[in-house]
DNA sequence: ACCGTGACGGCGA
DNA sequence: TTCGCCGCCACGG
């Protein structure tokens, strides 16, 4: 397998620090590594050896929607990646966008 | 070194 | 509110 690079490090490295039932944008997760584009942490992601290990699937797109899984935007890899959250207590609305993360403070805290 | 691609994001129509 | 276009960065061929 090939080396990761040290901007997939970071990311990886940054994507590990999220908590069970907890979700974070692309955009949030490249402010993190203080990067400007969240596509580059999606291609990351994307070619990330190390998933689930590496809970890539607690990243999602900023309109909420679930982004994608494994290299796939549709189909049953994103199947796998919402049954994944729902495990960890996140809930869903009827268009597949994340509702609500494990119902904690914070969920109060987010508005909406 | 150049070019095309892609698990994205924001804005205008 | 949904759709499309353009800008953003990193990577592989």
């Amino acid at each position: 397998m090939k080396t990761p690079s040290t901007f997939q490090k970071k990311v990886y490295d940054a994507c590990r620090h999220i908590p069970c039932g907890k979700v974070v944008t692309y955009g949030q997760l490249a402010r993190e590594i203080n990067c400007g584009s969240a596509r580059a942490v999606g291609q990351a992601l994307r070619v990330n050896p190390f998933a689930p290990e590496v809970p890539c699937h607690r990243v999602i797109k900023s309109d909420r929607s679930l982004g994608g899984f494994y290299g796939h935007k549709s189909g049953p890899e994103i199947d796998r990646k919402r049954r994944l959250l729902e495990k960890e207590g996140v809930a869903f609305d009827t268009a597949g966008k994340v509702l609500k993360e494990s119902g904690w403070e914070f969920s109060l805290a987010k508005g909406k």
